[in-house]
DNA sequence: GCCTCTTGGTGTATTTTGAACACAATACTA
DNA sequence: TAGTATTGTGTTCAAAATACACCAAGAGGC
């Protein structure tokens, strides 16, 4: 939350800077250690949890505007992002209008506007991922996804139609080559699918599966150190997996 | 294209009534004697074509706003719709932006602005429809899918993504529903498919799935007055259907 | 070192699903 | 009433999904 002077000097930049009525907000997949995670901001001097957004500038594509946003808050450029969907509700956004209201008469209080917000949601590899408040929040943290705080506004609600969407895509999109690491086991791929479905999924079967589709290449060296057997490293062949998903990975999990 | 106090009355309104920056463009699938078929409309003076669209009310929902404008062009009320994409590159509508240069300085013109537009899709049943152009056009009219005359903008691209959505979607909205009259053959049925799909499909093994998934109910009458066999006139049981939905038809075709 | 436990990798039998095709039924035509 | 075009149903064969058995590799206890 802003004090008066700041609120002050963010609404005249908004105003030259932004497109009105338009904002963007992000939900940030990561994938560590068996648990799909989300990036979540809490605001200054408040219990409130929110989604990473922003807004576009005048002459912004809104894809470019959305990958600046992430750039800022994960330091990552280049993100894998898929707008989803148009969040459009007038009162969506009310609490946030009517926030500022003792300090600034509505017509000078760039967040009394009635804001559309594009949904979009990113993959990244977890690991190179560097978590960075902006000028409102105190904190930029990763969260599982079992595990995230209430969200205000209907950023609750954005974050649910990221996940059904990201369920639907899992065939037609690359999910796994941006959400793992470079190298990776077959259990910990596994792992992943069980996850964004929430259900078990046959080893052997999936193993198998995964193999026929030949978007995968094998590493010489398994992966050395864990107790009991080491498992072979795996990466995507980024063209193979492209090919693949034109067509949509074939059958239901 | 309007003329200069058009214009001027226009522009007034719209800055009273519509959130800036922001458009609605639809794309109306209607199927029709084995063709799938888009309503377009041509602008007054001018050998251009466009999708329906309009804008949104200040205090109106978007998808309100959908179903307003094709209530406009259509006659039809309720009508299915599915958001499905914002194109927002700040070029995309330059000629929009520029053609009333002459007539009025860019701040007084409201075409002058950037728009992000909303794409929707529609499906409904053609017989229902009753084609209304808008202020700026002097036609509008169905046109076959194959035969769609060059649009302007990017529309051409907007069609082209809800064609490619409504393929994808095939299995997961109740496309046949919403765009096949209350009853119908099964052999039309497997045309919408074909045409949808642009691939031809075993008349026996359609059926056989079809019938499979337990969503259509057979009347007692067949169809008569055709040349040659009678066929059974079916209609969608929509709580079956939407229940089906939920988990996706399974396969693909 | 040997046994056992745990985890990862491969093979096989069974069931289910999908594709291809043959044939029967119906209604109009000649 | 035979012919023809079209619709409805059944059967066959192959491919794919599922379930499960088995083998391999490494770690720790004894």
């Amino acid at each position: 939350m802003f004090n008066k002077q700041e609120l002050i000097d963010f609404c005249n930049n908004a105003r030259d800077s932004y497109l009105a009525h338009i904002s963007i907000d992000c939900v940030v997949f990561g994938f560590h250690e068996g648990q799909l995670k989300v990036l979540v901001l809490k605001m200054k001097n408040e219990q409130s949890w929110y989604l990473p957004g922003g807004f576009v500038l005048k002459n912004e594509p809104i894809d470019e505007a959305a990958n600046r946003i992430l750039k800022d808050r994960t330091g990552l450029d280049e993100i894998f992002l898929q707008q989803f969907h148009v969040f459009g509700d007038p009162d969506r956004s009310r609490p946030h209008r009517e926030m500022y209201n003792h300090m600034l008469p509505p017509s000078e209080n760039w967040f009394a506007n009635r804001f559309l917000t594009i949904g979009y949601y990113a993959l990244v590899d977890f690991v190179h991922v560097n978590p960075t408040p902006d000028s409102h929040s105190e904190a930029c943290t990763w969260r599982d996804l079992a595990d995230t705080p209430q969200l205000e506004l209907d950023h609750g609600v954005i974050l649910k139609t990221a996940l059904d969407t990201l369920r639907l895509q899992l065939n037609y999109q690359p999910i796994g080559y941006n959400l793992m690491p470079k190298e990776f086991t077959m259990p910990e791929l596994q792992k992943l699918y069980e996850t964004i479905l929430d259900k078990k999924l046959d080893r052997r079967n999936f193993q198998r599966r995964m193999l026929g589709f030949g978007i995968l290449t094998r590493s010489e060296k398994p992966r050395k150190g864990g107790a009991h057997k080491a498992p072979y490293l795996y990466s995507f062949d980024l063209a193979n997996y492209q090919n693949a998903l034109k067509e949509g990975l074939k059958g239901g999990w």
